[in-house]
Order: C-alpha cells, then sequence, then structure tokens
DNA sequence: ATACTTCGCTAGATAAGTTTATCAAGCAAG
DNA sequence: CTTGCTTGATAAACTTATCTAGCGAAGTAT
C-alpha cells in the first residue's frame, strides 16, 4: 500500500476541531458579518428560505441539525461550498468511492433513463425473481 | 450549438394517479423485498440505526424528510446509492458540474449485487415493457 | 387446537426543526 | 425627548422526525 504522505499542501482543510459540535453557529455568524448583511437581508437574499429568526437560532448554536435544505440556501449566500455546512453538522456525504459510481458495470446502461413505473415494474419483477430463485 | 433533441424516453407523465403519499415510500418497499428482507431484517442489517417501525412509515409514505444519515444508511443496505435516496426525497446535493448541464439524471436502479442472470433477465423484461408501452 | 414465532403496521410519546409574534436596545432624524 | 425604523434575540406554537411498545394476522410446530 502506498503510504504516500499526502505532501500536498498542509492540510488547512480541517479549519478546526470535530470536536466542537456546536461551531456551525459560529461560522454562520462570521460569513453573515464578514459579508456585512444582517439577519433579515439573508432571510431576504435566501428568498425567505431562511427566517431571521430561525438563522439567529442556527448562530447561537440552538439547533443541531438543520435541514440540508437550510444549508444550501445559507451556501449559496454565504458563498461557501455546501459540503462544508452539510460536513459540519455531521451530514454524510456522497462518498465519490463508493458503490455509486464505480460500480456502473451493471446495467446501468440501459437504465440512465429509467421512468419511475419502469424502475418499480423492474424491482418487483427483482423481488419476483429472487424469491423463485433464492440459490442464487 | 449542442442540439440535444431531447431523445431521451419520454417521461412518462408524472406518475398517472394524483394521490400518491411519496415517491420515496414505494421506492424503498421495492428495494426490501427485491432484497427479500423484512422490516426488522433492515433494522439489524443497519446496525438500529433505523427501526423497523420508523422503516415501516417511510415505506408507507408517512416520512417525508428522513434525516440524511438514514437515506445513508438504508442505501448501503440497499445497495443503491446515497443521492439516489437523496434526490427523491428533495434535497439538493452538490452540484459537481459546473455551468453546462452536467447533470445526468440520476438512475435509482444502481444496485449492486445484481448477479449477471438477473441482469439479463431484467434488461429483458425492461425491453418487454417499453416494447408494450413505447411512448405514453 | 395451542403455542410460538415472525410479519407488517400503528398508536403514543418524545425530541427536534421551523415559524410567527414579540421583545429590548440602538441609531437617525425631526 | 420622541418618533420611527432596524437589529439581534426569545417564547411559544406548530410541524415533523424518530423511538418504544404493542397489536392482530399468518405461518409453523407441538
Amino acid at each position: 500500500m502506498s503510504m504516500r504522505a499526502d505532501s500536498r499542501r498542509p492540510r488547512r482543510t480541517r479549519s478546526s476541531f470535530g470536536g466542537r459540535p456546536n461551531e456551525l453557529g459560529g461560522l454562520l455568524a462570521d460569513l453573515r458579518t464578514a459579508k456585512g448583511l444582517s439577519l433579515r437581508q439573508v432571510e431576504e437574499a435566501t428568498d425567505k428560505a431562511v427566517s431571521n429568526a430561525y438563522l439567529s437560532q442556527l448562530e447561537k448554536g440552538k439547533i443541531r441539525k438543520p435541514s440540508p435544505n437550510v444549508l444550501h440556501s445559507l451556501a449559496a449566500v454565504y458563498g461557501v461550498p455546501y459540503e462544508v455546512l452539510m460536513e459540519k453538522v455531521g451530514y454524510l456525504l456522497p462518498s465519490k468511492g463508493g458503490a455509486a459510481g464505480r460500480q456502473r458495470r451493471l446495467a446501468a446502461f440501459a437504465i440512465e433513463d429509467l421512468t419511475a413505473e419502469e424502475e418499480e415494474e423492474l424491482l418487483k419483477y427483482l423481488a419476483f425473481l429472487r424469491s423463485r430463485n433464492p440459490s442464487s
């Protein structure tokens, strides 16, 4: 196994302690003040997706896991990557090495444009197949 | 100009019926039965991260936005990409493509443990389905 | 038939997210 | 000083997710 010591740049990526459960609030507050926006201005900028009152609670750390869509709105307003906020909150991110992308060696080519109905039919048919033939 | 004449399979209308609860529920149920698992078996497989009772409610469409982490657990058990479930629920995904429409339609049917025989059966069945219903 | 198990399901409770209404403090005119 | 407006913060209400406990149906074995 190549134990390559990732000698790129000193990884500042770890921005700070994963231990702090509530660092999201501080981060959001800093981002907002850095842009010189008020709570209500952010509410507007987010097209009412996040109320000023709610944002206040977020910044004060009273909310642990806001909805991903809330984070998306805020990320857009602050110009910060969505994934950063997601991670900070503790949501798992789509891993790029998982079964998602690489595992495409299967019938995915034909399945790329499945409709919801077709998808359902296929899954049911698969259930049927496997129930008839459990010894695959 | 990439004149991509929408040659995709005509989206079979927004699911013909109007009162369907949640598209996620049916998908989860289909995935589970396709694997021949019971609610409690899934609860176990997910290491108690998702209770059988909760899973039942999910499948019946009584829950609209389960936590991303719940979706992650289920995606792992069913061998389906996390992002697919996220999208179904309505959570925004980290956009990877920049400007142009790089966003491929996510296939819910990327099941990872299909056998070659199953794959073939499914493809034939899909062909059959589409021959019977060329375009709505 | 009686147990025993497993199934899907739901009622009830708790906890957390989100909203609406409201607050006290500050600042700029008039 | 007072009026008006804005700011950030709460309280309470409302909504939603999630868990625990238990029900009844269906199967299996004794």
